[in-house]
RNA sequence: GUCCCGGUAGCUCAGCCGGAUAGAGCAGCUGACUUCUAAUCAGCAGGUCACAGGUUCGAAUCCUGUCCGGGAUGCCA
């Protein structure tokens, strides 16, 4: 048992026959922020005082006299308005840190009553090249699930993929009229790419073209009204000059907002009318738009030719993406695409009508929701399914198939209101115990503040950010071992830890972010050797290996040792509290499912032990006690940030 | 219009289910490598936690309003 459940066993029993639910009081234990409040503090008097009356420190008093913990604790202080400080015994943490260094999981139980959790994420769209907006999903919800799992649940992870969408109806129709017989033949899915990105530039430039009229108008009129707002800004006097001031800027921007868009629009055009063939090829192909559409309602009505089209693409698509999450080391228990739940959309729609829940609104299946002012359409007017039908369907299959009690969608914030209504629906239609929860995440930006695309304006394909990110840190490790002249690496290894550092730098940098907030992108800052990087915690690591090799110590029988322990430093125990805290610290990320909390975690652990580095010499300990002590530390830490790192899916480098 | 999310140091961000003097990193300044890897450490400086009210013994954190930014908003996913 951890110290905080120790701890709060003990203040439960003090509390009994005090307080009728003491589990909201026992949360108000928690790690003290200062040493001098002690180790833990309790700050539930205060609150009591509604409750019991009287005033706090009398209450605090009394807690403190049915109070036993003395076999953890030195005697509790009370301070300020009622605080109750605890302060562990030296014997004690020393105690659960020979539990934890025996222990294969570091002394983190399982869960007593584990959970079947499906997680859901990644779900790129399988006909397109992964791009950096997969990133986060994937990434979070790799964390979680392993943290999930780590703690004892069972868990099922779902690759959601889209695969059954109008993207393969524009890879169907490409192939069809613009396939390369030869480039096909040789490498099918770099010809499929093509072919995707062909299709695209044509309905992009046709797009363009249709819309140009519309965005001159409409770019025009801005700058008129910039311009008139500059005007009143310019002539406004006293209280009202600053409103003015206010509407002018918005006006400007939202001017520019528009000039840029409608130069984006002119570049598209451009850049397809200064090549004759490109231009011809829009031309040749002036119903693309709909005809890309009339492939994707061939196949899903089952037209053969295009199901046996989709089927010989699917595997290559796949396997465009398969190699990013190979890099990536992520897996899937499940990749239940789309098209899987395709057969069941009808009788879904079906049953929710028999269930009375469906009403037509325009022609258009809806079901209406308490607290939304717009249904939730599930069968368009032409009698197509949408992504709300999939996701109902998935819905029950998932119950029928695992019986789960909660599931996370992790998808970005966009989509949030999509998910109130599912999660909405899904109760109405009889799935009221099942837990859904949205794990959402914001936005990933460059440094100009604006979501990440490339210099020129296209989104960043995954494939050349790892590739990026790994270059990057291996001029980081060349560099490194330029100023360490006794370090000797070969270039496997140096490239080898490029890759481990240069993917774990990208993944890191994402899930050190609360998932909640936008993040701007910078490979300088996700590599910096400094701050809460994946670079600096990897760094402790092979130091401690370091220490290992060097001092030929037998971790084996370290660990299954009894040799005397104590602290002499306070960084060595400050190191050992923090060490002993990782199971809350799991346990946390799974209440609002914020793996930056496993992150900060482990940024303050290593920070701890940088200090405890820098203090205490560990193979030159003055003694057997103090040498042991702080092996244990270093053995422990290594551990705490290998599965800590772990966790996050990312991987440690023996030395570096 | 309505709804959702955000506004914390020059920059990037933690902290937000109320707790003791608001924390990091970067950038700036000062120190520390004959010592287990300096991919490090120690220190200085830097903040009316957007604004105004309210609840509370106590508010960056909860409530209300205002301003600013982003997003969503019936037949895309």
């Amino acid at each position: 048992m951890n110290v905080l459940a120790r701890l709060q066993a003990a203040f439960r029993s003090a509390l009994d026959g005090l307080v009728d639910s003491p589990s909201t009081y026992l949360e108000m234990i928690r790690p003290s922020q200062d040493p001098k409040f002690g180790d833990y503090q309790a700050n539930l008097a205060m609150p009591l005082k509604s409750v019991l009356g009287g005033n706090p420190r009398d209450i605090a008093a009394k807690i403190v006299e049915r109070l036993d913990v003395s076999a953890l604790c030195d005697p509790p202080e009370i301070a300020g308005p009622g605080f109750i400080n605890l302060r562990l015994r030296d014997e004690v943490i020393v105690e659960m840190l020979r539990t934890a260094l025996r222990d294969e999981r570091l002394g983190i139980a399982p869960v007593a009553e584990p959970k079947t959790v499906i997680v859901d994420f990644s779900s790129p769209n399988v006909a397109k090249p992964m791009h950096v907006g997969h990133i986060r999903s994937t990434v979070i919800g790799d964390s979680l699930s392993r943290i999930l799992r780590f703690l004892g649940h069972r868990v099922i992870t779902d690759n959601h993929l889209g695969d059954w969408g109008t993207q393969f109806g524009m890879i169907i129709y490409g192939f069809k009229h613009l396939r390369d017989e030869s480039a096909y033949a040789a490498a099918p899915v770099a010809e499929l790419g093509r072919l995707y990105r062909q299709v695209r530039a044509i309905m992009d430039y046709r797009a363009a073209v249709r819309e140009l009229p519309k965005a001159e108008a409409e770019a025009k009129q801005l700058a008129a009204a910039a311009a008139t707002a500059a005007a009143l800004a310019a002539a406004a006097q006293g209280p009202e000059a600053k409103k003015a001031a206010g509407d002018a800027k918005r006006a400007a921007r939202r001017s520019e907002e528009a000039a840029e868009q409608l130069a984006s629009l002119r570049e598209k055009i451009a850049k397809t009318e200064a090549s004759p063939a490109a231009s011809a090829l829009a031309a040749q192909h002036a119903d693309i738009e709909r005809a890309v559409l009339d492939e994707t309602a061939a196949l899903h009505a089952g037209d053969a030719e295009n199901r046996r089209l989709w089927e010989e693409f699917l595997p290559y698509c796949r396997e465009d993406i398969q190699r990013i999450y190979e890099r990536l080391a992520i897996r899937f228990d499940e990749e239940l695409g789309e098209s899987f739940y395709h057969p069941w959309l009808g009788e879904t729609v079906d049953d929710l009508t028999k269930r009375g829940l469906v009403r037509d609104s325009d022609g258009a299946a809806c079901v209406f929701l308490d607290g939304f002012d717009s249904p939730m359409i599930v069968r368009k007017r032409d009698g197509a399914y949408l992504y709300a039908t999939t996701d109902l369907a998935t819905i029950r299959y998932r119950v029928s198939t695992w019986n789960p009690d909660l599931c996370l969608y992790v998808v970005d914030h966009r989509q949030s209101e999509h998910f109130a209504k599912l999660f909405a629906a899904a109760k109405v239609w009889g799935f009221e115990k099942l837990e859904l929860r949205h794990v959402s995440f914001g936005t990933v930006m460059g440094d100009d503040g604006r979501p990440f695309k490339t210099r020129s304006g296209d989104t960043v394909g995954l494939e050349g950010l790892l590739d990026e990110a790994v270059t990057r840190a291996r001029a980081v490790v060349d560099e490194n071992l330029k100023k360490n002249a006794d370090l000797e690496f070969d270039e496997t290894e140096r490239q080898r830890i490029a890759e481990t550092v240069g993917i774990g730098a990208l993944k890191y940098a994402d899930l050190s972010q609360n998932r909640s907030s936008d993040y701007v992108f910078s490979y300088d800052k996700m590599l910096a050797l400094k701050g809460n990087t994946a670079p600096y915690l990897l760094y402790p690591y092979a130091r401690v290996n370091g220490i290992f090799a060097r001092g030929e110590v037998d971790a084996e029988a370290l660990r299954r040792g009894d040799r005397a322990m104590a602290f002499v430093a306070p960084e060595e125990r400050r190191l050992a509290l923090l060490l002993l805290q990782f199971e809350n610290v799991l346990l946390d990320v799974t209440v609002d499912w914020l793996p930056n909390l496993l992150a900060a975690y482990l940024y303050e652990v290593t920070t701890a032990f940088s200090q405890f580095y820098e203090r205490c010499s560990v193979l030159d300990a003055p003694d057997e006690t103090s040498r042991t002590t702080r092996l244990a530390l270093c053995d422990l830490l290594r551990r705490t940030v290998r599965t800590g790192l772990d966790l996050l899916g990312i991987g440690v480098v023996e030395r570096m």
